[in-house]
DNA sequence: ACCCAGGTGTTTC
DNA sequence: GAAACACATGGG
């Protein structure tokens, strides 16, 4: 199957899922490293309690402190590192950038991506999370579920992130809208359960096609 | 009780 | 390199 075909599959069968869920490009950031095999729930949590007690800023994330971040983040889980991670990149869009996002989206995709990637606590799915979903970047995100789907649908021999990114954006137009809801159907799709390691498929919209319904 | 969540970093073979 | 493990709360 082509990916081109599968999101159209996706789209037929759920709602546009319209994301990123966040009122600013700090707040995907802040989302994006939340989310870390976290369900969303947990993260809108973790938010709730950032704005309620006005530390949600960038400014506000570096003023304080590690532990009272984490108590504050605690839903979302990971909470110790999550907060070394979130003071770790509002002190070096800081310091690099005055804080000014814009001017650091600004830069070439090539190195913003490599900055990016150089932070702890950003790996490739928060990466392209972040360059897609706030710096409005044609980067196509790969998580666990893509991973899952592109090997049960048999989309493409290679499954390492960067092979599979590379199918996507090679099959796909380059278009931030395109990637942006692609990757949002993705995840909204396994809801239905089917794209869990011990999948259940009774709901499964891809019933013709799936490699598990196959069998 | 068990599995899982919009992963990442470190350690170990 | 690639497995295996730690990180942690909370829902189904």
């Amino acid at each position: 199957m082509q990916p081109k075909k599968l999101f159209e599959i996706l789209l037929e069968n759920y709602e546009q899922q319209y994301w990123w869920p966040a009122k600013s490009n700090w707040e995907v950031i802040v989302g994006a490293i939340l989310t870390q095999n976290t369900s969303w729930i947990q993260v809108e949590k973790a938010i709730a309690n950032l704005k309620a007690k006005r530390k949600l800023s960038l400014n506000a994330i570096q003023e304080i402190n590690e532990q009272e971040l984490g108590e504050l983040i605690k839903p979302a889980g990971y909470f110790n590192q999550k907060a070394v991670y979130l003071k770790e990149i509002a002190k070096y869009i800081q310091e690099n950038y005055s804080g000014d996002l814009d001017k650091w989206f600004a830069k070439d995709l090539i190195d913003l991506r490599t900055e990016l990637l150089g932070l702890k606590g950003i790996g490739p799915e928060t990466c392209d999370s972040i360059l897609l979903y706030a710096a409005k970047k044609p980067v196509f995100v790969i998580d666990a579920y893509t991973k899952r789907l592109s090997e049960r649908l048999d989309l493409t021999d290679k499954l390492d992130y960067n092979d599979l990114q590379e199918f996507f954006q090679l099959n796909l137009k380059k278009n931030v809208q395109l990637y942006n809801e692609f990757h949002a159907l993705i995840v909204n799709h396994a809801k239905n359960y089917c794209l869990k390691e011990n999948p259940k498929c009774e709901k499964c919209i891809l019933k013709k096609e799936c490699f598990f319904i196959k069998k």
